[in-house]
DNA sequence: CACTACCTATCTACTAGTAGGTAGTACGGC
DNA sequence: GCCGTACTACCTACTAGTAGATAGGTAGTG
Protein backbone atom coordinates (compact mmCIF):
# COMPACT_ATOMS: atom_id res chain seq x y z
CA UNK A 1 0.00 0.00 0.00
CA UNK A 2 2.77 2.55 0.67
CA UNK A 3 6.20 2.44 -0.50
CA UNK A 4 8.63 2.71 1.96
CA UNK A 5 10.80 5.56 1.09
CA UNK A 6 14.74 5.02 2.90
CA UNK A 7 13.66 4.06 6.36
CA UNK A 8 11.81 5.22 9.26
CA UNK A 9 15.56 6.59 10.96
CA UNK A 10 13.63 7.28 14.62
CA UNK A 11 10.11 6.09 16.37
CA UNK A 12 8.73 9.14 18.29
CA UNK A 13 4.95 9.19 19.52
CA UNK A 14 5.52 12.72 19.87
CA UNK A 15 3.19 13.29 16.28
CA UNK A 16 -0.07 11.26 18.11
CA UNK A 17 0.20 12.85 21.34
CA UNK A 18 0.01 16.37 19.70
CA UNK A 19 -3.09 14.86 17.99
CA UNK A 20 -4.47 13.39 21.33
CA UNK A 21 -3.89 17.41 22.73
CA UNK A 22 -5.31 18.91 19.29
CA UNK A 23 -8.44 16.67 19.97
CA UNK A 24 -9.31 16.91 23.50
CA UNK A 25 -8.65 20.93 23.15
CA UNK A 26 -11.04 21.08 19.83
CA UNK A 27 -13.57 18.92 21.82
CA UNK A 28 -13.91 20.86 24.77
CA UNK A 29 -13.18 24.21 23.92
CA UNK A 30 -13.19 24.07 19.79
CA UNK A 31 -10.57 24.88 16.91
CA UNK A 32 -10.46 28.76 17.23
CA UNK A 33 -9.83 28.89 21.32
CA UNK A 34 -6.28 26.86 20.49
CA UNK A 35 -3.18 27.93 20.00
CA UNK A 36 0.34 25.86 19.04
CA UNK A 37 1.62 27.13 22.79
CA UNK A 38 -1.44 25.48 24.15
CA UNK A 39 -0.18 21.96 22.63
CA UNK A 40 3.15 22.55 23.30
CA UNK A 41 2.78 23.78 26.75
CA UNK A 42 0.65 20.62 27.60
CA UNK A 43 3.60 18.14 26.46
CA UNK A 44 6.09 19.98 27.57
CA UNK A 45 8.22 20.63 23.99
CA UNK A 46 8.33 24.23 22.43
CA UNK A 47 6.05 25.45 19.72
CA UNK A 48 8.76 25.02 16.79
CA UNK A 49 8.13 21.28 17.59
CA UNK A 50 4.85 21.22 16.78
CA UNK A 51 4.98 22.94 13.55
CA UNK A 52 7.81 20.50 13.04
CA UNK A 53 5.15 17.31 13.05
CA UNK A 54 2.12 19.74 11.45
CA UNK A 55 3.27 22.68 9.46
CA UNK A 56 0.14 24.48 9.36
CA UNK A 57 -2.99 24.58 11.61
CA UNK A 58 -5.06 23.87 8.78
CA UNK A 59 -3.16 20.95 8.14
CA UNK A 60 -3.10 19.76 12.01
CA UNK A 61 -6.87 20.11 11.93
CA UNK A 62 -7.40 18.14 8.97
CA UNK A 63 -4.90 15.30 9.95
CA UNK A 64 -6.90 15.76 13.41
CA UNK A 65 -10.37 14.77 12.19
CA UNK A 66 -8.66 11.87 9.48
CA UNK A 67 -7.66 10.09 12.34
CA UNK A 68 -10.93 10.42 14.52
CA UNK A 69 -12.73 9.36 11.18
CA UNK A 70 -11.12 5.97 11.39
CA UNK A 71 -11.06 5.48 14.59
CA UNK A 72 -14.61 5.82 14.66
CA UNK A 73 -14.81 3.81 11.59
CA UNK A 74 -12.61 0.91 12.90
CA UNK A 75 -15.71 0.90 16.28
CA UNK A 76 -18.95 1.02 13.98
CA UNK A 77 -16.84 -1.98 12.18
CA UNK A 78 -16.62 -3.99 15.31
CA UNK A 79 -20.59 -3.07 16.43
CA UNK A 80 -21.49 -4.22 12.79
CA UNK A 81 -19.39 -7.67 12.52
CA UNK A 82 -21.19 -8.22 16.57
CA UNK A 83 -23.71 -11.06 16.15
CA UNK A 84 -26.91 -8.82 17.49
CA UNK A 85 -30.36 -7.47 16.33
CA UNK A 86 -29.81 -3.91 14.39
CA UNK A 87 -31.98 -2.14 17.31
CA UNK A 88 -28.98 -3.54 19.85
CA UNK A 89 -26.25 -2.44 17.68
CA UNK A 90 -27.83 1.20 17.46
CA UNK A 91 -27.92 1.26 21.39
CA UNK A 92 -24.30 0.46 21.08
CA UNK A 93 -23.90 3.49 18.51
CA UNK A 94 -25.22 5.78 20.86
CA UNK A 95 -22.89 4.63 23.90
CA UNK A 96 -20.18 5.28 21.49
CA UNK A 97 -21.14 9.01 22.05
CA UNK A 98 -22.09 8.70 25.53
CA UNK A 99 -18.49 7.65 26.71
CA UNK A 100 -17.55 10.86 24.68
CA UNK A 101 -19.86 13.05 26.69
CA UNK A 102 -19.22 11.25 30.08
CA UNK A 103 -15.64 12.80 29.70
CA UNK A 104 -16.68 16.42 29.03
CA UNK A 105 -16.30 16.01 25.81
CA UNK A 106 -18.25 16.66 22.26
CA UNK A 107 -18.24 14.83 19.12
CA UNK A 108 -15.12 16.22 17.74
CA UNK A 109 -17.21 16.88 14.09
CA UNK A 110 -20.09 18.50 16.49
CA UNK A 111 -17.97 21.15 17.36
CA UNK A 112 -16.33 21.88 13.57
CA UNK A 113 -19.46 22.10 12.51
CA UNK A 114 -20.55 24.77 14.78
CA UNK A 115 -17.55 26.78 13.75
CA UNK A 116 -17.77 25.05 10.05
CA UNK A 117 -17.82 28.51 8.29
CA UNK A 118 -14.73 29.69 9.85
CA UNK A 119 -12.36 26.40 8.60
CA UNK A 120 -10.17 25.53 5.72
CA UNK A 121 -11.70 23.57 2.77
CA UNK A 122 -9.88 20.42 3.86
CA UNK A 123 -11.06 20.61 6.62
CA UNK A 124 -14.34 21.19 5.98
CA UNK A 125 -14.30 18.59 3.40
CA UNK A 126 -13.14 15.67 6.24
CA UNK A 127 -16.18 16.71 8.53
CA UNK A 128 -18.77 15.98 5.67
CA UNK A 129 -16.94 12.86 4.96
CA UNK A 130 -17.06 11.86 9.10
CA UNK A 131 -20.67 12.20 8.71
CA UNK A 132 -21.50 10.93 5.34
CA UNK A 133 -20.12 7.38 7.04
CA UNK A 134 -21.97 7.82 9.69
CA UNK A 135 -24.92 7.89 7.57
CA UNK A 136 -23.88 5.29 5.28
CA UNK A 137 -23.06 2.39 8.16
CA UNK A 138 -26.31 3.64 10.07
CA UNK A 139 -28.64 2.94 7.18
CA UNK A 140 -27.24 -0.48 6.30
CA UNK A 141 -27.97 -1.40 10.33
CA UNK A 142 -31.30 0.39 9.59
CA UNK A 143 -31.84 -1.70 6.67
CA UNK A 144 -30.82 -4.81 7.76
CA UNK A 145 -33.24 -4.28 11.09
CA UNK A 146 -36.39 -3.47 8.75
CA UNK A 147 -35.83 -6.71 6.84
CA UNK A 148 -35.78 -8.85 9.55
CA UNK A 149 -38.55 -6.97 11.26
CA UNK A 150 -36.65 -5.40 14.28
CA UNK A 151 -37.13 -1.81 13.22
CA UNK A 152 -39.90 -0.53 12.02
CA UNK A 153 -39.39 2.96 10.09
CA UNK A 154 -41.48 5.81 8.56
CA UNK A 155 -38.99 6.75 6.07
CA UNK A 156 -36.16 5.85 3.85
CA UNK A 157 -33.18 4.37 5.92
CA UNK A 158 -30.60 7.27 4.42
CA UNK A 159 -33.35 9.69 5.92
CA UNK A 160 -33.69 7.78 9.26
CA UNK A 161 -30.03 7.27 9.73
CA UNK A 162 -29.63 11.30 9.22
CA UNK A 163 -32.11 11.84 12.22
CA UNK A 164 -30.72 9.42 14.00
CA UNK A 165 -27.06 11.30 13.52
CA UNK A 166 -28.27 14.47 14.02
CA UNK A 167 -30.56 13.61 17.16
CA UNK A 168 -27.42 12.08 18.92
CA UNK A 169 -25.61 14.95 17.71
CA UNK A 170 -27.37 17.21 19.02
CA UNK A 171 -27.91 15.47 22.23
CA UNK A 172 -24.91 15.36 22.84
CA UNK A 173 -24.52 19.29 22.38
CA UNK A 174 -27.13 20.35 24.54
CA UNK A 175 -26.62 17.94 27.33
CA UNK A 176 -22.42 19.10 28.08
CA UNK A 177 -23.57 22.50 29.77
CA UNK A 178 -25.30 20.69 32.25
CA UNK A 179 -23.09 18.49 32.65
CA UNK A 180 -25.25 15.37 32.37
CA UNK A 181 -24.67 12.20 30.94
CA UNK A 182 -28.08 11.08 31.78
CA UNK A 183 -30.30 13.71 29.40
CA UNK A 184 -28.13 12.15 26.62
CA UNK A 185 -28.56 8.97 27.52
CA UNK A 186 -32.32 9.66 28.38
CA UNK A 187 -32.83 11.39 25.02
CA UNK A 188 -30.80 8.70 22.66
CA UNK A 189 -33.54 6.07 24.74
CA UNK A 190 -36.46 7.81 23.01
CA UNK A 191 -34.86 8.36 19.86
CA UNK A 192 -33.48 4.72 19.42
CA UNK A 193 -36.89 3.25 21.03
CA UNK A 194 -38.72 4.79 18.49
CA UNK A 195 -37.09 2.67 16.17
CA UNK A 196 -37.76 -0.71 17.86
CA UNK A 197 -40.43 -2.61 16.22
CA UNK A 198 -43.94 -2.15 18.57
CA UNK A 199 -44.37 -5.46 20.56
CA UNK A 200 -40.46 -5.84 21.05
CA UNK A 201 -40.08 -2.67 22.62
CA UNK A 202 -38.60 -1.66 25.86
CA UNK B 1 -40.33 48.17 34.11
CA UNK B 2 -37.29 50.41 33.75
CA UNK B 3 -36.78 53.51 35.41
CA UNK B 4 -35.34 56.09 33.46
CA UNK B 5 -32.27 57.64 34.97
CA UNK B 6 -31.42 60.75 33.68
CA UNK B 7 -32.88 60.96 30.16
CA UNK B 8 -31.25 59.27 26.89
CA UNK B 9 -28.99 62.18 25.94
CA UNK B 10 -29.14 61.25 22.29
CA UNK B 11 -30.54 57.96 20.83
CA UNK B 12 -28.05 55.61 19.06
CA UNK B 13 -28.80 52.15 17.16
CA UNK B 14 -25.02 51.62 17.35
CA UNK B 15 -25.55 49.15 19.80
CA UNK B 16 -27.94 46.93 18.60
CA UNK B 17 -26.12 47.04 15.20
CA UNK B 18 -22.80 46.06 17.32
CA UNK B 19 -24.96 42.62 18.64
CA UNK B 20 -26.59 41.92 15.13
CA UNK B 21 -23.09 41.93 13.45
CA UNK B 22 -21.80 39.72 16.89
CA UNK B 23 -24.63 37.60 16.45
CA UNK B 24 -24.23 37.01 12.61
CA UNK B 25 -20.46 36.30 12.83
CA UNK B 26 -21.24 33.61 16.16
CA UNK B 27 -24.00 32.40 13.78
CA UNK B 28 -21.59 31.27 11.19
CA UNK B 29 -18.01 31.65 12.69
CA UNK B 30 -18.16 30.91 16.04
CA UNK B 31 -17.30 33.16 19.24
CA UNK B 32 -13.49 32.69 18.90
CA UNK B 33 -13.45 33.08 15.92
CA UNK B 34 -14.47 37.20 15.52
CA UNK B 35 -12.67 40.08 16.96
CA UNK B 36 -13.80 43.30 17.63
CA UNK B 37 -12.11 45.24 14.51
CA UNK B 38 -14.42 42.57 12.70
CA UNK B 39 -17.49 44.11 14.21
CA UNK B 40 -15.47 47.76 13.86
CA UNK B 41 -15.07 47.41 10.08
CA UNK B 42 -18.29 45.97 9.42
CA UNK B 43 -20.04 49.09 10.66
CA UNK B 44 -17.49 51.55 9.80
CA UNK B 45 -16.75 52.93 13.07
CA UNK B 46 -13.57 52.30 15.09
CA UNK B 47 -12.18 49.38 17.89
CA UNK B 48 -12.81 51.70 20.92
CA UNK B 49 -16.03 52.45 19.58
CA UNK B 50 -17.31 49.25 20.09
CA UNK B 51 -15.62 48.89 23.81
CA UNK B 52 -17.70 52.02 24.34
CA UNK B 53 -20.75 49.98 23.92
CA UNK B 54 -19.67 46.69 25.57
CA UNK B 55 -16.37 46.61 27.75
CA UNK B 56 -15.15 43.39 27.21
CA UNK B 57 -16.02 40.60 24.92
CA UNK B 58 -17.66 38.44 27.56
CA UNK B 59 -20.12 41.22 28.05
CA UNK B 60 -20.65 41.68 24.25
CA UNK B 61 -21.23 38.01 24.40
CA UNK B 62 -23.66 38.13 27.89
CA UNK B 63 -26.00 40.47 26.30
CA UNK B 64 -26.21 38.91 22.73
CA UNK B 65 -27.13 35.62 24.32
CA UNK B 66 -29.74 37.76 26.25
CA UNK B 67 -31.18 39.90 23.62
CA UNK B 68 -31.60 36.24 21.26
CA UNK B 69 -33.12 34.44 24.32
CA UNK B 70 -35.35 37.34 24.88
CA UNK B 71 -36.93 37.26 20.71
CA UNK B 72 -37.14 34.05 20.58
CA UNK B 73 -39.09 33.55 23.98
CA UNK B 74 -41.47 36.33 22.09
CA UNK B 75 -41.53 34.23 18.79
CA UNK B 76 -42.60 31.02 21.43
CA UNK B 77 -44.72 33.08 23.01
CA UNK B 78 -46.55 34.16 19.54
CA UNK B 79 -46.94 30.19 18.48
CA UNK B 80 -48.07 29.34 21.52
CA UNK B 81 -50.92 31.53 21.43
CA UNK B 82 -52.15 30.67 18.08
CA UNK B 83 -55.62 28.53 17.75
CA UNK B 84 -54.30 25.65 16.37
CA UNK B 85 -53.14 21.75 17.71
CA UNK B 86 -50.16 21.06 19.27
CA UNK B 87 -48.56 19.36 16.67
CA UNK B 88 -49.08 21.99 14.57
CA UNK B 89 -47.04 24.74 16.75
CA UNK B 90 -44.13 21.64 17.71
CA UNK B 91 -44.03 22.10 13.63
CA UNK B 92 -43.89 26.34 13.61
CA UNK B 93 -41.36 25.13 15.97
CA UNK B 94 -39.14 23.42 13.75
CA UNK B 95 -40.07 26.06 11.00
CA UNK B 96 -38.76 28.87 13.21
CA UNK B 97 -34.98 26.92 12.68
CA UNK B 98 -35.32 26.11 9.35
CA UNK B 99 -35.53 30.24 8.98
CA UNK B 100 -31.93 30.51 10.58
CA UNK B 101 -30.92 27.40 8.86
CA UNK B 102 -31.87 29.09 5.22
CA UNK B 103 -29.22 32.19 6.28
CA UNK B 104 -26.57 29.51 6.41
CA UNK B 105 -26.60 30.39 10.30
CA UNK B 106 -27.10 28.33 13.16
CA UNK B 107 -29.08 29.28 16.08
CA UNK B 108 -26.72 30.99 18.04
CA UNK B 109 -26.59 28.60 21.74
CA UNK B 110 -26.27 25.55 19.38
CA UNK B 111 -22.79 27.04 18.49
CA UNK B 112 -21.84 28.31 22.19
CA UNK B 113 -22.74 25.21 23.30
CA UNK B 114 -19.88 23.72 21.18
CA UNK B 115 -17.63 26.62 22.69
CA UNK B 116 -18.46 25.70 25.86
CA UNK B 117 -15.78 25.54 28.00
CA UNK B 118 -14.04 28.13 26.62
CA UNK B 119 -16.73 30.50 27.45
CA UNK B 120 -16.56 32.98 30.43
CA UNK B 121 -19.48 31.93 33.34
CA UNK B 122 -21.81 34.69 32.38
CA UNK B 123 -22.75 33.59 28.93
CA UNK B 124 -22.64 30.18 29.74
CA UNK B 125 -25.22 30.49 32.63
CA UNK B 126 -27.31 32.56 29.51
CA UNK B 127 -26.99 29.60 27.19
CA UNK B 128 -28.30 27.51 30.11
CA UNK B 129 -31.33 29.81 30.60
CA UNK B 130 -32.08 29.52 26.42
CA UNK B 131 -32.27 26.12 26.99
CA UNK B 132 -34.21 25.41 29.69
CA UNK B 133 -37.14 28.18 28.41
CA UNK B 134 -37.04 26.03 25.36
CA UNK B 135 -37.75 23.15 26.85
CA UNK B 136 -40.07 24.57 29.52
CA UNK B 137 -42.14 25.98 26.39
CA UNK B 138 -42.10 22.51 24.48
CA UNK B 139 -42.96 20.20 27.87
CA UNK B 140 -46.11 22.69 28.24
CA UNK B 141 -46.96 21.89 24.07
CA UNK B 142 -46.47 17.87 24.48
CA UNK B 143 -48.39 18.42 27.64
CA UNK B 144 -50.84 20.21 25.90
CA UNK B 145 -51.40 17.77 23.33
CA UNK B 146 -51.54 14.48 25.07
CA UNK B 147 -54.53 15.85 27.02
CA UNK B 148 -56.29 16.54 23.45
CA UNK B 149 -54.82 13.31 22.33
CA UNK B 150 -53.04 14.50 19.40
CA UNK B 151 -49.88 13.46 20.46
CA UNK B 152 -48.44 10.96 22.21
CA UNK B 153 -45.85 10.30 23.95
CA UNK B 154 -43.57 7.22 25.13
CA UNK B 155 -42.07 8.82 28.27
CA UNK B 156 -42.54 12.41 30.40
CA UNK B 157 -43.61 16.02 28.88
CA UNK B 158 -39.97 17.31 29.39
CA UNK B 159 -38.06 14.03 28.37
CA UNK B 160 -39.36 14.11 25.31
CA UNK B 161 -39.19 18.49 25.13
CA UNK B 162 -35.62 18.04 25.68
CA UNK B 163 -35.34 14.98 23.04
CA UNK B 164 -36.81 17.11 20.51
CA UNK B 165 -34.87 20.51 21.04
CA UNK B 166 -31.54 18.39 20.94
CA UNK B 167 -32.90 16.53 17.66
CA UNK B 168 -33.44 19.81 16.25
CA UNK B 169 -30.22 21.90 17.33
CA UNK B 170 -28.34 18.58 15.83
CA UNK B 171 -29.95 18.77 12.48
CA UNK B 172 -29.46 22.54 12.22
CA UNK B 173 -25.60 21.79 13.11
CA UNK B 174 -25.51 18.64 10.85
CA UNK B 175 -27.44 20.18 7.51
CA UNK B 176 -25.28 23.21 7.67
CA UNK B 177 -22.24 22.01 5.97
CA UNK B 178 -24.51 20.42 3.10
CA UNK B 179 -25.94 23.74 2.75
CA UNK B 180 -28.98 21.80 2.28
CA UNK B 181 -32.38 23.27 4.71
CA UNK B 182 -33.80 19.73 3.25
CA UNK B 183 -31.75 17.97 5.48
CA UNK B 184 -32.89 19.41 8.34
CA UNK B 185 -36.75 19.73 7.29
CA UNK B 186 -36.46 15.85 6.40
CA UNK B 187 -35.07 15.02 9.93
CA UNK B 188 -37.26 17.36 11.83
CA UNK B 189 -40.64 15.84 9.94
CA UNK B 190 -39.34 12.71 11.04
CA UNK B 191 -38.78 13.61 14.57
CA UNK B 192 -41.81 15.87 15.23
CA UNK B 193 -43.85 13.09 13.05
CA UNK B 194 -43.28 10.55 15.10
CA UNK B 195 -44.62 12.29 18.06
CA UNK B 196 -48.28 12.63 15.99
CA UNK B 197 -50.76 10.19 16.95
CA UNK B 198 -51.23 7.64 15.00
CA UNK B 199 -54.49 7.71 12.74
CA UNK B 200 -53.71 11.68 12.62
CA UNK B 201 -50.12 11.17 11.37
CA UNK B 202 -49.67 13.30 8.09
C1' DC C 1 -22.46 71.23 33.23
C1' DA C 2 -23.23 66.42 32.67
C1' DC C 3 -23.78 63.17 29.56
C1' DT C 4 -23.47 60.13 25.20
C1' DA C 5 -21.10 58.83 21.25
C1' DC C 6 -17.35 58.34 18.98
C1' DC C 7 -12.55 59.27 17.92
C1' DT C 8 -6.90 58.74 17.73
C1' DA C 9 -3.23 56.63 19.62
C1' DT C 10 -1.27 53.31 22.22
C1' DC C 11 -0.36 49.22 25.25
C1' DT C 12 0.82 44.42 26.41
C1' DA C 13 0.20 39.79 25.34
C1' DC C 14 -0.26 36.52 22.18
C1' DT C 15 -0.89 34.52 17.33
C1' DA C 16 0.83 31.38 13.45
C1' DG C 17 4.73 30.74 11.20
C1' DT C 18 10.05 30.85 9.90
C1' DA C 19 15.21 30.64 9.99
C1' DG C 20 18.67 28.14 11.24
C1' DG C 21 21.00 25.32 14.59
C1' DT C 22 22.24 20.77 17.45
C1' DA C 23 21.96 15.90 18.73
C1' DG C 24 21.15 11.35 17.58
C1' DT C 25 20.40 7.42 14.39
C1' DA C 26 20.15 4.10 10.38
C1' DC C 27 22.59 2.69 6.49
C1' DG C 28 26.02 2.16 2.45
C1' DG C 29 30.77 2.06 1.35
C1' DC C 30 35.15 0.85 2.66
C1' DG D 1 34.62 -1.66 12.78
C1' DC D 2 34.50 3.15 11.32
C1' DC D 3 32.94 7.17 8.55
C1' DG D 4 30.23 10.18 5.75
C1' DT D 5 25.56 11.08 4.32
C1' DA D 6 20.88 11.70 4.94
C1' DC D 7 17.42 11.89 7.80
C1' DT D 8 14.28 12.79 12.12
C1' DA D 9 13.39 15.23 16.12
C1' DC D 10 13.73 18.89 18.59
C1' DC D 11 15.62 23.27 19.94
C1' DT D 12 16.52 28.85 20.42
C1' DA D 13 15.42 33.02 18.58
C1' DC D 14 12.82 35.69 15.84
C1' DT D 15 9.18 37.89 12.69
C1' DA D 16 4.91 40.44 11.30
C1' DG D 17 0.47 40.76 12.50
C1' DT D 18 -3.54 40.76 15.56
C1' DA D 19 -5.90 40.14 20.02
C1' DG D 20 -8.58 42.60 23.73
C1' DA D 21 -8.32 46.56 26.25
C1' DT D 22 -7.16 51.51 27.88
C1' DA D 23 -6.14 56.66 28.15
C1' DG D 24 -7.59 60.67 26.96
C1' DG D 25 -9.53 63.62 23.54
C1' DT D 26 -13.52 66.13 20.56
C1' DA D 27 -18.26 67.15 19.17
C1' DG D 28 -22.91 67.52 20.12
C1' DT D 29 -27.05 67.72 23.03
C1' DG D 30 -30.59 68.50 26.92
Amino acid sequence: MKAVQRRPVAVSDTRDRVLDAAERLVQTMGFNWFSYADIASELAIRKASVHHHFATKAELGRAMIARYSESFAAALDAIGRARVDAATKLTRYAKLYETVLRDNRLCLCAVLAAEYGSLPAPMQAEIRRFFDRNEHWLAKVIEEGRQAKTITINGSPIDVARMLLSSLEGAMLVARPYGDAKRFAAAAALVVSGLRTVGKST
